[in-house]
DNA sequence: ACAATTAAAGAAAACTATTTTCAAGTTAAA
DNA sequence: TTTAACTTGAAAATAGTTTTCTTTAATTGT
């Protein structure tokens, strides 16, 4: 199924009318596409008020945003293949073609959902930064480190702390000039968000990445980003979310550099090529 | 390229204001998903008005329904491009596109080279050993730490130090019923080569997982893993190398769980849980 | 059980976006 | 040179969307 349609189904708390066009959605999907607000909330029984809204609950800008990024998830799935499961005993070339495709559908999933505005947002806050703390657990903090390498290439002052008493004591000294962000895929990750929440609380501007549905953390953050979300059971080992995570963080990366190119790129060069120098110092 | 695209290209009688239209359309089309007509109008220097004529002179609706069709048009298009590289000031459009498909063609070019004889090899070799050492350098590192947390999850005894006298450290004190697993892209870090050599020399099996080429690693290696090599130039960052080498590490870990499911998916859930249950019993 | 608070939803107002109309300028043909 | 057809943009008209305001329903605490 599509991913912005599984997200809609998935979603289990919703009031009455929002469960009203859920359902229609999911039935007429192919339909949305050439249906104004007005005529959907016609046809659904529904005010266009509340429509809108729904939109809004499931971080789309507005009615005609969703419009627009269902049809081209729509579009898109004619091509892609969907997520598949891992099951017991399966052939070697079975594994490595279900691992691609979920992968793949992962990060142009992932891709499909982004908020440019959100992300531009993002790109500008992080630079403008005085310091960077990434907060993350488990898988999310291996994301959190990649991203503090890359941060540490270009000489932005930053942190990563996998041990949650660092984070918040890293988060506890944070000022209004810094920014937080924080990596969970299901946005509920209690150490993350107690992070998170320390770093609100400095004044500090907060960035979440979670999964595309509502949740805490994504609740607490100034800026929200996203990664597509997996239908269940499809998280053993966390793989292809990790994956969307790296995509965003990328995305962030490359937006961030390309953004102050004359600043940042020589700083890249200049760490590989000094890593390369004191290595031959040592006798190579 | 898309279909509509191409239309638009191949049209030949248009008007002066048409022409700047559609020449800008083929350019940018991407980005018109996110623009209204009067930003497309301001863009190009023409009015909203010339813009809804331009759309209907291709049997369109109107400029929201050529906007929805385009986009439809260009997620559904949306096959294997080529490496991009990523410039200055690109438009944070160009960016998400261009790193969209640099990660879709990194994996699905390293899912062409899987040798499978080798990798059903890495795999028992991996399932059977006693300790499992992983070594890598800053990216590779990472990756080292991604295949760490996740061998712990299913009780298997491994290390992954970044620190190379660390790294060095555990290699030395491996035996021949160990295996040794170095990650680098180049296949040329002398930290990680070190490491593996002192592994080779305790007489322990070596798995190397680096790009397609022949490199140092390479060679040293009992088993030799790959993962797709980029364009020159496309390094910058390091993202899509490793991005394909999780996806080798996925691919491997995916075989081991499913070659031992009934021992290793209940660890995978046993290591869920626990961690839940714990945080609980802390007050939440 | 009842008041107080919170959440849900629609009507209408405000706002935004798109299309149409109209008038002016331009080119091509008679 | 005049006329007709075409191109274009400004502004009016229309259509579409979002916000605000208000009512009603549901939930919570006393």
């Amino acid at each position: 199924m599509s991913h912005i349609l599984t997200i809609i189904t998935e979603q289990k708390k919703l009031s009455p009318k929002e469960r009203v066009i859920a359902h229609y959605i999911t039935n007429n999907a192919q339909r949305i596409a050439h249906m104004s607000i007005v005529e959907l909330a016609r046809e659904t029984g529904v005010s266009a008020a509340t429509i809108t809204r729904f939109c809004r609950t499931f971080h789309f800008a507005g009615y005609p945003d969703f419009r627009m990024k269902l049809s081209s998830d729509l579009a898109q799935n004619h091509t892609a293949k969907s997520y598949q499961d891992i099951v017991e005993g399966n052939r070697l070339d079975k594994i490595v073609e279900a691992i691609e495709s979920n992968h793949i559908r992962s990060i142009s999933d992932t891709t499909r959902i982004i908020d440019f505005h959100q992300l531009s947002k993002a790109i500008h806050i992080l630079l403008d930064a005085n310091h960077i703390a990434l907060f993350g657990m488990a898988t999310s903090g291996i994301v959190a480190q990649d991203f503090f390498q890359k941060l540490v290439r270009i000489g932005k002052s930053c942190s990563a702390y996998s041990d949650s008493h660092m984070q918040i004591t890293s988060a506890a000294v944070l000022s209004e000039q810094d920014v937080a962000v924080a990596i969970s895929y299901s946005g509920e990750t209690p150490e993350t968000i107690d992070a998170l929440n320390c770093a609100k609380e400095r004044g500090c501007t907060t960035i979440s990445l979670t999964k595309f549905s509502s949740s805490t953390l994504s609740r607490i953050a100034d800026i929200t980003l996203f990664t597509s979300s997996l239908e269940e059971g499809m998280r053993r080992g966390d793989m292809a979310s990790r994956i969307a995570q790296l995509h965003m963080i990328d995305i962030l990366f490359t937006g961030m550099v390309s953004e102050r190119f004359s600043e940042y790129v020589p700083n890249l060069e200049q760490s590989y090529n000094m890593v390369k120098k004191y290595r031959k110092d040592k006798g190579r």
